[in-house]
DNA sequence: ATAAGGTTTCCAGTCACGGGAAGGTCAAGG
DNA sequence: CCTTGACCTTCCCGTGACTGGAAACCTTAT
C-alpha cells in the first residue's frame, strides 16, 4: 500500500503519516524508488493512532499507549493508569468550559444587542466579571 | 508603572505584557532609558484582555473587542455577535469533550486494572471503539 | 514527448506565549 | 567610587501536532 490509499483507509492526512513516521510512531518500509509501503500491521497501528488522537491521548500518551499494545505482557492496569489520567484531564477541562460557559451567557443574556452602545458584555470585561 | 508592578495588578506574567504591546495590543509610553511606563489606562486594557482570554476568546477577538471597548460609538450587537460565536466554539468543544469521556470511560469501566495482560482499553482503540 | 497524478524531502507557519541568554539601568550599602 | 542585586531591555529558540507549499522525482497513460 502506497500512502495515498493509507490514508484513505486509516481516515488520517498523509502529511499526519509521514509526521507519525517522523517521529517514531510508525517504520514503514520503503520501495526501490523511495516510496513508503505499508504493510497491514502499519494500517491497524495508524487506525489505532488515530482513534487513541481522537479520545484526546497525547502524542506521547500514544507513544506509551502503542508500546503497551505491542508488549503482550502488559499489565492492563498500566493501560487503565494512562487512560484514567487521560479521564481526569478531560474533565477538567469539561469543568473548565463550563465555568467559562456559565459568566459568558450571564453577559450573553444581559446584553440587549442592539444598536445601542451600552453593553454589559464589555462592562463585565472591564470590570471582573469573570475573576 | 513600571512591567512588574502592572503585571502583578493585572495578574498577566510580563512576558505577556511585553508579547502584547508586540502585536499592538497595547502601547505604554517609553522612558528616557527605555523602560516601558504603563498608565492606568494600560493597566485597565491589560485587565480586560486578561478577562477575555481567560474566557476563551482569540487574541483577534480580543483586538475586535478592545477597538469595540474604545468604539463609544459601538452598537451592543456587535459585542454580542462576538461573544455568541466564543459561546458557540464553547458549547461545541464541550460536547466534543463529553463525547471523548463517555467513550474513555465505558472503556476504563470495562478494564479490570490488574496484572494481567487482558484489555478492552487497547482492544477498543484497536478496533474501533471511538468512531 | 508530454501531461497528469502520484511521491519524496525540506522549510516555514500556526497559536499564544515561555525560557533563557546577553547586556543596560537603578537604588542601596560599604 | 564600587559592588551587589533587582530590575529592565531585546533577541532567538522551543512548545504540540500538525498544515501548506515549493521543488524535484517517479509512474502511467496518451
Amino acid at each position: 500500500m502506497n500512502i495515498k490509499d493509507v490514508a484513505e483507509k486509516s481516515g488520517l492526512p498523509a502529511k499526519t503519516i509521514r509526521y507519525y513516521e517522523e517521529i517514531g510512531l510508525i517504520r514503514p518500509l520503503r520501495q526501490a524508488n523511495g516510496y513508503r509501503v505499508f504493510r497491514d500491521s502499519d494500517l491497524h497501528k495508524l487506525a489505532f493512532l488515530g482513534r487513541a488522537r481522537s479520545l484526546g491521548f497525547s502524542i506521547e500518551d500514544c507513544r506509551a499507549l502503542m508500546a503497551l499494545y505491542e508488549d503482550k505482557s502488559r499489565a492492563s492496569a498500566d493501560v487503565k493508569g494512562v487512560a484514567l489520567a487521560q479521564l481526569d484531564r478531560i474533565e477538567a477541562k469539561i469543568a473548565e468550559l463550563q465555568a467559562m460557559k456559565r459568566t459568558l451567557s450571564d453577559l450573553v443574556t444581559a446584553c440587549a444587542g442592539d444598536g445601542r452602545p451600552e453593553c454589559p458584555i464589555l462592562v463585565g470585561l472591564a470590570e471582573g466579571a469573570c475573576c
